[in-house]
DNA sequence: CACCAATATAGAACACGTTCTAGTCTTGGA
DNA sequence: TCCAAGACTAGAACGTGTTCTATATTGGTG
């Protein structure tokens, strides 16, 4: 049995349409917005599809046109939670001397950040690992901006070093922020294991 | 309103029985060589708790009775997993020269494990990042399973930072698995950002 | 304007994890 | 040997993510 001969040769994905117009925009605003309140109340499992569509006012198929699952949605939101972040960041930069000092901090704000918001942010990470275009896109997104928020400090660092330690330290924030998220240990933690990470990677580069 | 007088002072955990009699022992293992067996055809979702049941004839209840949730089930599957390759490593250790090179052989079998059974390591990859006391006892077990196949190589470090080097290359191994089960990338970049990643940590260490 | 295709809506329907119910079977101790 | 406590069973029931259906609305094009 060979292909079809219908078949395209490009992926299909049928469902996911981009806003446009401006009402689409308002639409697919208003869910984001309406999952983020959701989520800051009563975190992931209070995020529920049909309460999200009935609060930002559209129908529950509507709000499956834009995101393709629930996890897709919260991470949608989660990547303009980084992107926030990173514009924090940048418009207020660390004040810290050392470079490893400077990295420590952006990641101690940003858990300070979660911290405010304990249940938004269980909700937030719990999605970035799920199994879904839509995440992993997004996952994309929040890389490249931990990418940017770092970056700037380590430039003294042979390029190619410097991408694997960024990737590393990203991964073990992702890691830490999972354990946080379920339960494993406290948000307070996660600043403690990132500072220790950070100086067991970064330290021997910079003595 | 303060706590009720009743209120037992442990934490409380209705539900899950520990095996005890033969025929108990038998249908909890039953159980998981079920979900094994179904994960090994299908993945995390051919893995319906109904299904495991009726394989291991046992009544859905009395599963639940052993295990919290789908994911306590298969996290229960993770921790046998990384037993026995554990035992495989004790057995046949690694026979590289130098510690980084050892630590990444490990690493590499391991994937190459995983390798072998992609659908069976999708299911208990997933299970592991999961909000579920069953799971995070799971957890445990698999990150002390991780620190005792490490451990023999990186004797002549210091304790303390042995210790915080271990927990952080079973973090990124954490991460990285995650990102191979939600598709992020194919199974074969496992390896190889393992090993990139051991070299970052470990070589300033060895130099 | 008139029309068509895409999009939106309300709501039913479905799947599967999980919980509940009512009755039966095991087990360990008096 | 018998009984009470608790484990087991079959199956119904429930909640929520996701999909489907039938109808209405919208927005661009002739």
């Amino acid at each position: 049995m060979t292909q079809l001969e219908t078949a395209p040769l490009q992926i299909r994905r049928p469902e996911i349409t981009q806003p446009v117009t401006p009402r689409q925009l308002a639409r697919r605003d208003g869910a984001i917005r309406a999952a983020l309140e959701l989520g800051t109340e009563g975190g992931y499992d209070a995020v529920r599809m049909r309460d999200v569509a009935a609060r930002a006012d559209i129908a529950l198929g509507t709000l499956y046109r834009y995101f393709g699952s629930k996890d897709h949605l919260l991470a949608a939101a989660m990547a303009s939670w980084t992107g926030d972040l990173r514009g924090r960041i940048t418009k207020r930069p660390p004040t810290e001397a050392s470079p490893v000092l400077q990295v420590v901090e952006v990641l101690r704000r940003a858990s300070h950040s979660l911290e405010r918001q304990p249940r938004l942010g269980e909700a937030l990470v719990k999605a970035l690992s799920s199994h879904d275009a839509g995440v992993a896109e997004a996952n994309g997104e929040v890389s490249s901006h931990i990418r940017s928020m770092l970056e700037p400090f380590l430039l003294d660092l042979d390029a190619d070093v410097r991408e694997g330690l960024i990737d590393l330290i990203g991964q073990v924030w992702h890691s830490s922020l999972i354990g946080w998220a379920n339960g494993r240990f406290p948000i307070h933690e996660v600043g403690v294991k990132m500072e220790r990470a950070v100086r067991l990677i970064l330290e021997p580069r910079y003595t």
